[in-house]
DNA sequence: TCTTTGTAATTTTTT
DNA sequence: ATTACAAAGA
């Protein structure tokens, strides 16, 4: 046995050691996932001799990609990590399509716009189409646009089931004709136009010889025509491994599909199904609050989440007032486990929307507890950043019509709204692009002299930053571009407080070009313009802030992926959690907000405190609301229920589990200032197994011994007999759903057992 | 062209 | 409560 078979359990080590063929691993909350995926990558190398330079890892965010090359860093050695292939499938699709696109149409200078960008083209098609914005919102349109795209199609496909507005086909299709034009792509042309060149004979062979094993991090988050990608692109060899948790499937909104991952199995048949159920990460008493939230989700994947660890303190429910009352409850509550010794760093608190975080905000202020927000707006998308990289680009990039509206006339220099829309209909006229049509401004009959003057200014000083950039380093073109345009000289005449955070934004984006560029260097690559913007446009944020010990607030979606000791999660209301929008919610939402609860608690290590409140203000209401449903889906034994001084008492139907569904009748008493709930159904009742025989999925083992079935008094050394593995001896007890030991048997290693499989020996 | 005022919207978020 | 964004005024 070697150093890495010790470290880990048995499925894990199946996983790692799995070569060829499908792989579906199905990994559980805190079950050690990077441990697995980067032991198998280590192993294929290692062990399997796979030339690193043929192994593609694929993850959902650039974080998880550095993570995995980092973790593989201290297994495999850094010469190792610069040939494989680890990124984002953007990241990806755009590093292939930059070499094989010309097959597609794409030169291999193309931009990727972002949402902002991508919005910006449909409002200017909407006035071109002289459509009303109030009517057709930019927004929606954009929305209704990419859920096309996302299944794969374009404005002349749209499925004529779903009833679409003609309009929105016709923005559709122009929408599609600008991005063209302007050489750039948005997100999911990445995706549809890598799908589109590995369907394709010739390149799509090339690109398919390429990688040998293919392997996707959070497979359940994947949508229509990024599965599509993984199967196109493994189609000859199906050596292809998916990690993911079905109950951890929480973007639905966005295009996700849960059935990715659960139909795996019947898409790539003979596929081995791995499960990795041992949490090593949570205490007993939060596993079990876990698995008493996800159970009643149906069609889930049967599996059980386990620990080995003590049980821990118990869960606490607490009562709160309001929501101020809440932040001042939990703020109280951080400075206790800092007096106990926490770091800061080690403490979270989750909501379920971004708006509650003001109040504990202010709280945690008042109290001096330095704190970060995880997801606030971003470095890259603030306007003077915005306007100098639409600079950049369209040094890269002259034809890039959305960049240079937007800098038009920034800084000030006397091109209003009149000129700049005559231009665009002078340029569309003309069928170009708008940087061409500055090339013969003065053809522009309808342009007075004195604006066309300005824009050939524009021009030429457009054209001497150009002429820059095949000279000088990135960083250079950068300065002498906030000098030239005199976008310094603008803010720095502002002179106040809000222009100097400006000015000292673009510094650090200043920073962030010669960081890439010291990058570039160590990676032996030569830093270019072009370059620099591909790392900005498939990266979000900066997240090097200072390393000052701070309490993490951020929504619950932020928190996927994350653990803390000390977890606070706020807002355990009906209508806000589950929450509640203006539209209905249907079925699978609230199993989606199921899940999302399910990631919530599953974050915690040791410390889980869950409140709600019985008024909170939101958007400037009032809104009463009953303890959330899911917190009778809490085992009670794990829990303890509390209330702030001045709240006042649950009343007990709020803390029961009912034991058939409920007729409304207790629920439609509302009392302000009390705990009515007036919108709130009863919680459904945990669904019956036995009686839906039509789902896909049953979790029968976990149901059967719900009704607390006597287990055997098995200690550690216990000697047990199994049906299949014979006699054994049982290591420790284990905190599931349902009594469990492990137990090592002769000959099988160690194995997790139910109880009721095991008689005495 | 720039500033002010009014109005509507407001889950979740990556790339 | 807050904010973003568009139409109207200086």
């Amino acid at each position: 046995m070697s150093s890495v078979d010790v470290e880990l359990n048995t499925p894990q080590a199946e996983a790692v050691a799995h070569v060829n063929g499908p792989l579906l691993v199905f990994a559980g909350a805190g079950s050690g996932k990077t441990r697995v995926i980067t032991y198998r990558v280590a192993n294929l190398i290692a062990r399997e001799r796979i030339a690193p330079y043929r192994i593609l890892a694929v993850t959902f965010t650039n974080k998880a990609a550095g993570e995995m090359k980092h973790r593989l860093t201290g297994l495999a050695g850094e010469d190792v990590v610069r040939d494989l292939w680890v990124g984002t499938f953007h990241a990806t699709c755009a590093r292939l399509l930059r070499r094989h696109g010309e097959a597609i149409g794409l030169t291999r200078n193309f931009l990727i716009y972002d949402t902002q960008d991508q919005k910006a083209v449909v409002t200017r098609v909407l006035r071109e189409l002289d459509l009303d914005e109030r009517r057709y919102p930019p927004r929606s349109v954009l929305y209704q646009i990419h859920k096309e795209k996302q299944e794969g199609r374009g404005p002349d496909e749209m499925s004529p089931e779903s009833y679409v507005d003609d309009a929105v086909i016709k923005v559709f299709r122009r929408y599609e004709a600008h991005m063209r034009e302007a050489n750039a792509v948005d997100f999911e042309d990445l995706i549809g136009h890598m799908v589109r060149l590995l369907e394709r004979e010739g390149e799509g062979d090339a690109i398919r010889r390429r990688f040998s094993h293919v392997l996707v991090d959070e497979f359940q988050d994947t949508n229509a025509m990024q599965y599509r990608l993984v199967r196109a692109l493994v189609r000859d060899h199906n050596n292809i491994c998916v990690v993911g948790d079905d109950d951890q499937s929480i973007y639905r909104w966005r295009g996700a599909d849960v059935r990715n991952i659960r139909y795996f199995r019947r898409d790539f048949p003979g596929a081995t199904v791995v499960k990795l159920e041992q949490n090593y990460r949570s205490t007993g008493n939060i596993v079990r609050a876990a698995l008493g939230v996800i159970a009643p989700s149906p069609h889930r994947e049967p599996k059980e989440l386990w620990t080995q660890n003590d049980n821990g303190p118990p869960i606490e429910v607490m009562a709160a007032a309001d929501e101020r009352d809440e932040a001042a409850f939990v703020t109280g509550r951080v400075l206790d486990a800092r007096k106990a010794g926490a770091s800061l760093r080690e403490i979270a608190v989750f909501y379920r929307v971004h708006a509650q975080s003001r109040v504990l905000e202010e709280a945690l202020r008042i109290a001096n507890l330095p704190y970060q927000i995880v997801g606030g707006t971003k470095f890259y998308e603030r306007a003077e950043v915005k306007d100098a990289l639409a600079y950049l680009r369209l040094l890269a990039n002259p034809r890039s019509d959305v960049d240079l509206l937007r800098i038009i006339n920034t800084p000030a220099r006397g091109i209003g709204t009149t000129t700049v829309d005559r231009l665009v209909s002078f340029a569309g006229s003309r069928n170009q692009s708008i940087h061409e049509a500055l090339e013969v401004i003065d053809e522009a009959r309808d342009i007075a002299a004195a604006a066309q003057k300005r824009l050939a200014a524009l021009r030429h000083l457009l054209e001497r930053l150009r002429a820059r950039v095949e000279i000088a380093s990135p960083s250079d073109v950068f300065l002498e571009m906030i000098e030239q345009t005199g976008y310094r000289e603008a803010l720095r005449a502002d002179n106040t407080a809000e222009s100097d955070a400006r000015l000292e934004n673009l510094a650090e984006l200043g920073g962030s070009i010669r960081e890439y560029e010291a990058s570039a260097a160590a990676a032996g690559e030569k830093a270019s313009l072009d370059g620099f913007l591909e790392s900005v446009s498939l990266q979000s944020d900066i997240d090097g802030l200072r390393d000052e010990p701070r309490v993490t607030l951020m929504t619950v979606h932020g928190a996927k992926g994350l653990e803390f000791e000390y977890v606070f999660l706020t807002g355990m209301e009906e209508d806000m959690f589950p929450y509640k929008s203006m539209d209905e919610r249907g079925d699978e939402e609230l199993e989606e907000e199921r899940r999302l609860a399910y990631v919530a608690l599953t974050r915690a290590r040791r410390h889980l405190v869950l409140t709600h409140t019985q008024a909170r203000q939101i958007f400037g209401k009032t809104r009463w609301g009953a303890p959330s449903r899911f917190l009778r889906d809490l085992p009670r034994e794990a829990i303890v229920h509390k209330q702030t001084r001045g709240a006042k008492s649950v009343p007990q139907r709020f803390i029961d589990r009912p034991e058939r569904p409920l007729a409304p009748a207790p629920w439609a008493a509302a009392s302000r200032g009390g705990w009515g709930a007036p919108s709130a159904p009863p919680a459904p009742a945990r669904p019956a197994p036995s009686q839906t025989p039509g789902q896909r999925y049953v979790d029968r083992e976990f149901f059967q011994d719900d009704h607390g079935g006597e287990s055997a008094p098995l200690r550690r050394g216990s000697r047990v007999r199994h049906q299949q593995f014979g006699e054994g001896e049982v290591r420790s007890v284990v905190h599931a759903a349902e009594p469990a030991v492990v137990a090592f048997f002769p000959g099988w290693g160690e194995k997790k057992i139910l109880t009721r499989f095991l008689r005495p020996a």
